[in-house]
DNA sequence: AGCACGCCGACT
DNA sequence: GTCGGCGTGCTC
């Protein structure tokens, strides 16, 4: 009999390959343990077990298994399930979404050690052999063992293989494919009494016999004092430390006796151990919403929570976190950034203690190594806090996934593949787990409101501000007026510097905001504010400078630079842009006595920039916090009264089928920053155009009206929810090739597609790191099957593949872009 | 993705 | 002449 399994290999090809396995293994086996597996010539990856069974390939013989590398699943077959979904869906290989889900660590690779042969003598061997040959045995006289690297380094070149080889081949030398085990549990030498020394006569003679070792002596007193603080173990360093003794005395105790040395594996995953504090009590606006939330999750339909800025979404996630636990749930709850939660997590850690663990992609290996496998066995919290890559893991028993700021762009991943929506992926995940599902924000996608509405989602809305918070007053400020009348500094109206003024005066904070968004600037009439639009898409057109034209970048349609205004002939047409620097600088001159901050992607590098900005502003020893969007999201300052949005025209300008939309929110978001406490905030808007709708319905709050807008205008258009986009994407070095490629690509998807397929267009930024690429846009309408379209661009892709001289063009489909 | 095989230019 | 460049095909 012949026992065969389907292995899903960590690469980025389509199908899984079929390996050999003995009667043993065959009653050992289950789907979702690891086993590492010979792929190619002289490879060995750790491929996960998705299928067991007894059929022989037919047109080849599989090769056997290398090792079984666990003792039970470290994938679920739940998660098989979700990883096939992510695969079809954002048509992408098992593997990439297996290497996107299990950590590093889990996925050893090989690598080629070589070793002496020891039945030659290099001495006795060295007229036979070539200058090199000599020299990698010599070099395997004084180091055991060679990794290929080093060989190339010794020789001072790159492909050593061949010689290696022939080596081999010769039997001078063994190569050997060694597996490295790379997890590295964390352990710590802890000091003990010796048994032998606990009774305090055994003590006394121990200190009379250490005399005048004075600092042996000081280290046993210490170690006393303690002992008597705490019944913890004493760990070598801090015992170290406060006797300030050295590893030489304390060796020396040990190795007299008194002292015994032993060691502990530490959890990498520590998690605040504080006496939970109670829930607060629910408004009853709140207490509302959370019934009717539950009432949904009892239909099982997914919730679209709609609640405004300040409303107390939080509290009550944290009573649906809380009924769950008391259940023996597990809890989802993905944040957009982590960085920008820590202010969420310490609240869930107040409420809920050990219960919460922290999950995002700037964790070591090591410790997503450990998290992962304390979720899958259940040995830790169970509510689980983290960004996208977190809806990944391994839950064996969730119970609910709140998606909060599920309008945030940074849910859908961009590189490498799997380019996921972790908000969509996260309702599917629900599904297969029987679990509740809540997408929480102030301002919803166009996309989730829409299936709102279309009875997809269930709305719940919280419309009024918690507490004694009233909603900010929001005035737009004519910019054009303001250049007209003179009435500008720099790029501040009269109105803003006097309002900036007079909250600092009032011993109040500012936050100013500036979006730096864009590459190829816009063109702007200085005049009117005018920028030019597409006649096909409901985008601007973009500025390119190298052919002196005006652009859009979705359907190409494309037209010469205008000398003019088209719109009121004024010929002082820019393309200026300005940026948060520039504004930082403004306020220095202008407010020479303010303290100014700037946070921005360029002050946040280093590892806690972010985090000292913010405590800076928080114990106010900053006046005007100047940003980007970073500052939009969900930051909780207590004594901010005016917020600046300094140009709301470039967010409106950006040239995007979703720039109203992601206006609207980002304006939203910023507005509600302003005024969380009592006394009513006020938020400054200046702009160009203070007619536009979008702004408009800012001032007024007027989500749904935004809403009905946009929805009439992706109707028109062509855009989600109404159509699905797939973009597909041809990079290369050469431009030529990707040109042809991309033409060629286009034209077999229209063979089947008709004109549902854009492009290919070069993308805003047509050449990255020297690589040219081009995008193909194809629109699915939504009576068209999606599956059938998949499966035709798979098909055009692999006959594609297939033609040599296109090989080297690599493509990216991403499924739903943003 | 990685690696081998095979065919072309530039150098000891 | 060879070394090393890259294009092409395949991996159970």
């Amino acid at each position: 009999m012949n026992f065969y399994i389907d292995v899903i290999i960590p690469l980025a090809i389509n199908n899984t390959f079929t390996y050999a396995i003995s009667q043993e293994e065959y009653d050992l086996l289950q789907p979702g343990m690891r086993v590492a597996v010979p792929f190619g010539k002289s490879k060995i990856y750790t491929g996960i077990v998705a299928k067991i069974h007894q059929q022989h390939p037919e047109i080849y013989t599989p090769k056997f298994i290398e090792t079984i590398l666990d003792q039970s699943p470290i994938v679920s077959k739940l998660q098989l399930a979700f990883w096939e979904w992510i695969s079809s869906y954002y048509l992408c290989s098992l593997g990439e979404v297996m290497r996107a889900a299990l950590p590093g660590i889990f996925l050893l690779e090989s690598e080629t050690v070589i070793q002496r042969n020891n039945q030659h003598d290099t001495i006795e061997l060295a007229n036979q052999l070539s200058d090199e040959q000599f020299l990698v045995l010599e070099a395997l006289e004084k180091q055991s063992q060679l990794k290929i690297k080093e060989v190339g380094q010794l020789l001072g070149k790159k492909n050593v293989l061949p010689i290696l080889q022939e080596m081999a081949q010769k039997k001078y030398i063994l190569l050997e494919q060694e597996i490295f085990e790379q997890y590295k549990p964390k352990l710590i030498k802890y000091i003990r009494l010796s048994e032998s020394y606990e009774n305090p006569q055994a003590m006394n003679a121990m200190l009379e016999e250490l005399g005048r070792a004075h600092k042996q002596k000081e280290i046993v007193m210490q170690f006393f004092t303690l002992k008597a603080q705490s019944n913890k173990p004493i760990s070598r360093k801090k015992l170290k430390e406060k006797a300030q003794a050295s590893d030489a005395s304390l060796n020396a105790l040990v190795d007299k006796g008194f002292l015994e040395e032993y060691t502990l594996q530490i959890d990498r995953v520590k998690n605040q151990n504080q006496i939970a504090q109670q829930l607060i009590d629910l408004s009853a606006e709140q207490q509302a919403a959370l019934n009717q939330i539950e009432a949904n999750f009892k239909a099982s339909k997914p919730v679209l929570f709609h609640g405004i800025t300040s409303s107390g979404k939080t509290e009550v996630y944290m009573k649906l976190i809380d009924k769950q636990v008391k259940k023996g749930k597990q809890v989802l709850f993905l944040v957009p950034e982590i960085a920008l939660t820590t202010q969420l997590i310490k609240r869930l850690e107040a409420y809920f203690g050990q219960e919460v663990m922290v999950y995002h992609s700037k964790y070591s290996q090591q410790e997503r190594f450990e998290t992962y496998l304390h979720i899958y066995n259940q040995t830790k919290g169970k509510i689980i806090v983290g960004t996208r890559s977190a809806l990944l893991l391994p839950f064996q028993d969730l119970g609910l996934i709140l998606v909060d700021e599920s309008h945030e762009n940074s849910f859908k991943q961009l590189n490498p593949a799997p380019r996921y929506q972790a908000r969509d992926a996260a309702v599917v995940l629900s599904h297969l787990c029987k679990a509740s599902i809540v997408l929480g924000t102030a301002t919803p996608s166009i996309e989730s409101y829409y299936n709102a509405q279309r009875d997809k989602y269930a709305l719940v809305s919280l419309k009024k501000r918690y507490g004694q918070v009233i909603p900010p007053e929001i005035h737009l400020i004519n910019l054009k007026e303001k250049y007209k009348r003179n009435q500008m500094k720099g790029h501040f109206s009269d109105v803003l510097i006097e309002a900036i003024e007079q909250t600092i005066l009032a011993g109040k904070q500012v936050i100013l905001f500036q979006n730096r968004r864009g590459y190829s600037p816009t063109l702007e009439c200085h005049t009117c504010g005018h920028s030019p639009h597409c006649p096909n898409c409901d985008v601007s057109l973009t500025f390119h400078k190298h052919n002196n034209s005006l652009r859009c970048h979705y359907c190409g349609y494309h037209i010469a630079m205008q000398k003019a205004c088209m719109a009121c002939g004024s010929s002082e047409v820019s393309t200026k842009g300005f940026g948060t620097e520039q504004i930082e600088t403004e306020l220095n001159t202008l407010l020479p006595k303010a303290r100014v901050a700037r946070m921005d992607l360029d002050t946040t590098r280093g590892k806690n920039a972010y985090d000292k900005i913010l405590d800076k502003f928080e114990q106010h020893s900053i006046d005007i916090l100047v940003g980007t969007q970073m500052l939009t999201k969900g930051l909780d300052f207590r004594n901010v009264d005016l917020v600046g949005v300094m140009n709301a025209d470039n967010l409106l300008n950006f040239p995007d089928f979703r720039a109203h939309e992601r206006s609207f929110q980002m304006l939203v978001q910023v507005a509600g920053r302003a005024g969380r406490t009592a006394k009513q905030g006020k938020v400054l808007i200046q702009t160009f155009n203070p007619h536009h709708q979008i702004l408009q319905q800012v001032t007024t709050n007027s989500y749904e009206d935004m809403f009905k807008e946009q929805v009439y205008e992706r109707k028109n258009f062509k855009y989600p929810p109404f159509y699905r986009l797939i973009k597909i994407t041809c990079k290369q070095r050469d431009y030529n090739a990707v040109e042809e490629a991309s033409l060629w690509l286009s034209e077999a998807l229209r063979q089947g597609l008709r004109d549902n397929v854009l492009g290919p267009e070069f993308p805003a930024v047509a050449r990255v790191r020297n690589e040219y690429r081009k995008n193909i846009i194809v629109k699915i309408p939504m009576n068209y099957s999606v599956k059938k379209t998949k499966d035709f661009i798979l098909k055009v892709k692999k006959s594609y593949e297939s033609i040599g001289k296109f090989r080297k063009v690599k493509l990216t489909i991403d499924v739903d872009p943003v």
